[in-house]
DNA sequence: ATTAAAACATGATAAAAATCATATTTAGGA
DNA sequence: TCCTAAATATGATTTTTATCATGTTTTAAT
């Protein structure tokens, strides 16, 4: 469904999310450990993350990585479409072309209504929104 | 969601599901074509299929692959199993070992029903199912 | 200013997935 | 029996993804 390496990004996100100010920044070593990723891998996808303005960061000492308040904005599909690029959930189950509701492929209907709720749900739904069903306790972090 | 491999799988037997018989074989040659697949992956493919008895074979001058009685009343789900190992759906969206419905992850309850619905499709419907469903234009191949 | 701590940039390596190529075996038909 | 058409077995190559490693730049604190 995603690369690991969205799954790796959606986590740091989520944990930066609930975790990060702008005044309280941080480090790719202590990020890692609690979401379970390798942190020289991490380290490389912040990088990515930053370039692409999904994830804030500061240099030197004191520095760090952080979600700023557009960052937070931002949904998670925008992080998936970053990472993966586009068109990772636009294709039909089976990739085919020419695949639509009028046409639909033998898998069409067994994936497509919840399919769209997922897409919908990840499109519309922002990281605040995240972090708040986090903060309400409705879903877990230990990622 | 599925590896190439197993969304070529999924073609080619729906494929020779509806169009051969034990007494209409087909050959690789014949079916990469109409399902837009590789021919040289797609003949390595069907023969790992063969061996793991999901599709039936007979070498030789009018040869090819068919679908026996036996073949058609596997699922898809099985297909899948084959491809790509079990456990392609048993993880959770961030593949997170301690995600569960009394403490889901942040994407949990976004993705689980859709989830549930697509798995129990693929694991309840046989092939016989699905090429029914082409005979009546209730889906459509060209694949 | 100097030092050290952090992100940043870049590239090397490893592992997995996809693709291509080819020799071998089986079986039907002349 | 011999030839040819097909699957089968095996392995080589390429591409993508994941991972690791290391030097460079920025910046806070001394």
């Amino acid at each position: 469904m995603f690369s690991n390496s969205s799954k790796y990004a959606i986590k740091a996100i989520l944990f930066l999310a609930v975790n990060s100010r702008e005044d309280h920044r941080i480090m790719v070593k202590d990020i890692a450990g609690p979401i379970n990723v390798p942190q020289a891998y991490l380290a490389k996808l912040l990088q990515e993350l930053s370039r692409a303005d999904v994830i804030s960061s500061k240099k030197g000492p004191k520095g760090g990585f952080y979600m700023s308040d557009e960052n937070n904005k931002l949904t998670l599909m925008h992080v998936i479409d970053v990472i993966d690029g586009k068109d990772r959930f636009n294709t039909c189950l089976l990739s085919l072309e020419k695949c639509n509701a009028n046409k639909p492929c033998p898998l069409h209907n067994l994936a497509g209504p919840s399919r769209s709720i997922l897409i919908k749900s990840l499109s519309e739904n922002t990281i605040i929104d995240f972090s708040n069903m986090i903060k309400k306790g409705k879903v877990y972090l230990p990622l």
